[in-house]
DNA sequence: TCCGGATATGCGCTTAAGCGCATAAATGGC
DNA sequence: GCCATTTATGCGCTTAAGCGCATATCCGGA
């Protein structure tokens, strides 16, 4: 089950993007999240939530905000699935923000 | 947009075990389908054609049969994915059919 | 031409996804 | 303690997904 809640998560395009965004392994808040992808902040919350629901990615309080990274205890099967889906994004050009 | 409909049609759980069978490179009819995965007729047809829409299989008309079979000018990088998304399916164990 | 098997599709229903809006909750600074 | 900033969440709405049922369509064989 959980790989089809790892591709329901991912198959969403502002999701997608803020993955694009979040694979390179640094801490990235909502707030600039929903900066560069144009999305409210209620919208871009309750994305992160499915992301981390999916255990994709991980959040962590620092001071006012919270900071959201690639999930480093991801099973290597499933970071290959990312892996896999941010390369096809980079081939096809770019995905919708 | 061609991804997001990639991993969209592959998020349900009939269609992604569809999908292990048909990986395997062979032709398979929907009543074969429909006998694996224990599922009624319109359900399976349905669920075919929203892989198909996604450009991940083609079919092809034999006789009373519709065979189905893995699309092989699927662009690597797409096939990249469902290579990712079917080898977690075998270390995660079984895919609910 | 008629029939039976295989597949697709129109229709209506139920449920879930995604959204905006308003509001709550957490935190630092004054 | 109070306020501004950041994030989460309850609520209601709209739309899309998935399903079963019945029916249409396609095909070979008698």
């Amino acid at each position: 089950m959980a790989i089809t809640q790892i591709l329901s998560a991912l198959s969403e395009p502002t999701r997608l993007a803020a993955m694009q965004i979040i694979w390179d392994g640094g801490e990235h808040c909502v707030c600039e999240l929903m900066d560069r992808l144009n999305a409210t902040q209620s919208r871009m919350s309750r994305h992160m939530g499915v992301l981390k629901a999916a255990r994709l990615v991980i959040d962590r309080r620092d001071a006012q905000w919270v900071r959201y990274r690639r999930n480093p205890d991801l099973p290597q099967s499933a970071a290959r699935i990312v892996d896999a889906v941010i390369a096809a994004t980079a081939v096809e050009g770019k995905v919708a923000a």
